[in-house]
DNA sequence: TCGCGGGATAAGGGAAGGGTTATCGCGCCA
DNA sequence: TGGCGCGATAACCCTTCCCTTATCCCGCGA
């Protein structure tokens, strides 16, 4: 598998015709053909077909081909950044749980960059099962979330952020909100209405989820906790939310928080980031404003949105596909 | 640029030594050198420099590997999807904006899915003004969103699918709300609330701001429209909505519609994808099922979540990046 | 049945890719 | 200052990539 052949199976598919992409790429036909035939070899299926009205893409040759030009893409994406990179600012890559990366992260980005000047952020959605890999990678420099564990044994540092706490809301018009306290395992047999942060099982809310025995049929995800609270004012489920988050909601007028008595709702989100001398000065930097009156202030507040030049809209990051 | 040269790159650029990346590879020292310069060649940049604690990604090169290590798990993906593709399912991707995106066109697919049974429907999030050129490089199949310019032209088809209304709406202590009703001119200097598709500029949304001549600096991005509208409660701005969908919101009763006389709130929204013979038959399949009582029932809802066991994050799809 | 359009195959050659061993350069430390 | 660790370079070799021209194969319409 080469980008040069990886290049002439996308604009094969695309035109539907070897020969017209022959002379797109103003080289002989034959040429085509082999570099075809040496992608179908390595990969080991035809993933384009001869038929009278064309050729035609295989159920493999769809996967592929989508693969195939987002890797011709990233190459011509690498040559630009390159350029680009002159005298760029630094690039600090943030990974965080859906949660965080939605409610939280944008404007703490954004302030800190505004305040550290020549720095520029980007923002992952990821799993928390990924994270530590990611920084290993060097395809993150910071992870937001849960802790990543055996971090001092792999080489990361993992410090607490933030405590926060964990509500079960339900509607007003629900049965549990009308009782005085409630039981954890009373909840098992509710319906959930969670964020994609609550269907990573080791996140805080996968956690519980697991440790109930709730099954998975009766979990249904949502975009974000805001949706999610906005299904639970329906009377359809429950939904676990971060409880200061929560309170600034505009639907929370119509839910109400759970008392569950044997269930200790602290939590702390984490900052994690390769330890000591691997570390790179803008994430220790970051490290220090993370602790600062400024970022407890942004984290406090539900998302507060950014302004349009600075939006980016956040990518989810996967290592495994 | 090669993809092995990549693969070493990210190799070093992750382990921090040359030497180890070697071992790790089981080759010589100098080979790996030896890509590595190639690569920089090929790029023109160090890429990593040398120092006293191991090497050192430039500026360049924390971009490149980003995306070089990319490149090389989309190779892996590649052989990984044919070879899970032999007697799989058709992949059906489509594109749409964010506002349908979160709100609309996960039900949607998911209701489809179950219809016909043996297809695996991916959802990507984009902008308007990429969907058509996603569409041609087959990296599409469908695009659900506002019209595309030019569509008979370009050979694809981009047929109405669904009536809406733009709504405008604000707290209850805004002072527009209290006012029985605007004109557009008036809302001008406004702080407005918006969902990432309203950022875009060629969207419907996008285009009002743009012919009300609102200044980038007066908008403010939220991750959708539910948080948009949770901020808007705080009487902060106005927040641009599809009217059925905000109706169904959860913080509906702490907002308003503004009554803005002199100005036509319906919209379509379009489904486009190749036109004639050049369509596969699945999205033939699926553009007959778009109209059908179950499609626009799952459309006039807002987003009703689901189930975890078929929860995919949608992904950020994007040509130039 | 013949021609023809379009893809596959064959044969050959120049240019990289990717590997080896041997050697050099440079910063660091006893 | 002399070793030492580690990366860069040189010289060399084999394989693969990628292009060419020439030829073959196959379905289809006149």
């Amino acid at each position: 598998m080469t980008l040069t052949q990886l290049k002439v199976f996308v604009l094969v598919a695309r035109l539907g015709s070897l020969k017209q992409a022959a002379t797109a790429l103003g080289v002989s036909e034959p040429a085509v053909s082999q570099a075809l035939t040496a992608l179908r070899q390595s990969l080991g299926d035809q993933l384009l077909t001869r038929t009278p009205t064309g050729m035609e893409l295989t159920s493999a040759g769809q996967r592929v081909v989508s693969i195939a030009s987002q890797m011709v893409h990233l190459a011509e994406d690498a040559e630009a950044a390159v350029r680009q990179s002159q005298g760029a600012p630094d690039l600090l890559r943030i990974v965080a749980t859906s949660t965080i990366g939605h409610a939280v992260a944008p404007a703490l980005l954004q302030s800190f960059t505004a305040r550290v000047g020549h720095v520029e952020a980007t923002l992952g959605i990821t799993e928390t099962a990924e994270m530590a890999a990611l920084l290993h990678e060097r395809l993150a420099d910071v992870a937001l979330g849960p802790a990543v564990p055996n971090a001092a044994r792999d080489g990361l540092s993992c410090e607490p952020l933030m405590r926060y706490r964990i509500a079960f809301v339900a509607s007003v018009k629900h049965r549990l909100t009308r009782m005085s306290e409630t039981r954890v395992r009373q909840l098992t047999d509710e319906r959930w209405l969670v964020d994609p942060e609550g269907s990573d099982p080791s996140s805080p809310v996968g956690e519980v989820l697991e440790q109930l025995g709730v099954t998975p049929e009766r979990i249904t995800v949502f975009a974000n906790q805001s949706t999610a609270c906005a299904a639970a004012v329906e009377g359809t489920g429950i939904a676990p939310v971060v409880e200061h988050l929560w309170q600034r909601e505009a639907s929370s007028s119509r839910l109400r928080k759970l008392n569950v008595v044997d269930f200790t709702a602290e939590r702390f989100w984490y900052v994690s980031a390769l330890a000591g001398d691997r570390r790179r000065p803008l994430v220790a930097k970051l490290q220090r404003y993370l602790v600062t009156p400024d970022a407890m202030h942004a984290m406090h507040q539900a998302d507060g949105g950014i302004p349009r030049s600075k939006f980016k809209p956040p990518i989810y990051v996967t290592l495994w596909s």
